[in-house]
DNA sequence: AGTGTACCCGTAAATCTTTGCAATTAGTTT
DNA sequence: AAACTAATTGCAAAGATTTACGGGTACACT
């Protein structure tokens, strides 16, 4: 079934509104796999597009659409909410995030569901969603601060 | 060590300054153990010990005490960045959020230390902290929406 | 197709958080 | 103890997100 009218359907069962505005923001989502937009950008790219819809608006659908698991909110501690597609038949993913430089590392296993499965029995909770972040140095950030601390040493020994 | 003096051990190898606020924002933490504060909130406490410090600088304060360890930031996508006081020695949590109630419920466990480690080797990354909530129905509320449910059929029972 | 109702959108205001700037203050050096 | 330097603070402004409200629109029911 195609999305759009996975959307259509999803909207009808909850009695809500189809309206040009929810199919733009799911659109721009679509055209940008694998990103993680802000608010701002897909007001941005629907601009681009000339299809106007107001910050507020956008807020709201992103929300929404999260709510019927179209997309998941992801936060990097970078001061804005990001969302990207969920794809229903896929796995979730997880992200590593560099401190030093702020590149997103997507991990694709899940790994997470036998905690899962064993926090529901111990809690009694029904889990249905979960965020996993990874907070650390990525390879990259790791050689140039090596590369920096040796040459801070060379600095060091020549100066004796 | 008492945690004050840390505190104070750990601006002056970071070449920052031991100043009132810091172990003001600091205090209002360990007096209220457990719990998960907003920015605001801690403002609040600290009015009622007429200790008035600015709301930007308990935003910069929270984080630096993040930064150097003392706190943990966590979201429970209640629209406020709330930070909680983090136990040094013992291993972190996660936090299980009901998404019909909001009630936060901890996982003391942490459990993920062989997923770090797995992922670590594979990637290259060093990772040094990570975030994990999990977002269901509580017991509490799954016991009411059953309730719900059985009142439904009763009712539709009756029209019959 | 016309009517009615509830939902949805845009605007503006409110709220939460970060940032630039100038005055103040902690801590070092003399 | 005075002088100096750089970090810190509070204020105000900017930026991000949510919310209240009135007009407009989707869609169900004729």
């Amino acid at each position: 079934m195609k999305i759009y009218e996975k959307l259509r359907n999803e909207l009808k069962k909850r009695h809500l509104r189809i309206t040009s505005q929810r199919e733009a923001v799911l659109s721009i989502f679509l055209e940008n796999q694998g990103e993680h937009l802000t608010a701002d950008e897909v007001y941005e790219k629907l601009s681009h597009k000339n299809s106007h819809i107001s910050k507020a608006t956008i807020y709201r659908t992103v929300d929404l659409l999260k709510e019927m698991g179209f997309l998941s909110k992801v936060n990097f501690g970078d001061g804005m909410e990001r969302y990207e597609v969920k794809e229903p038949n896929s796995h979730q993913h997880h992200h590593l995030i560099c401190t030093k430089c702020g590149r997103i590392y997507e991990i694709k296993e899940d790994l997470l569901e036998e905690l899962e499965k064993l926090i529901e029995e111990k809690t009694g909770f029904k889990i249905v969603d979960h965020q996993l972040n990874f907070y650390g140095i990525c390879p990259r950030c790791q050689a140039l601060s090596e590369e920096k601390e040796s040459k801070k040493k060379a600095i060091q020994h020549s100066i004796k």
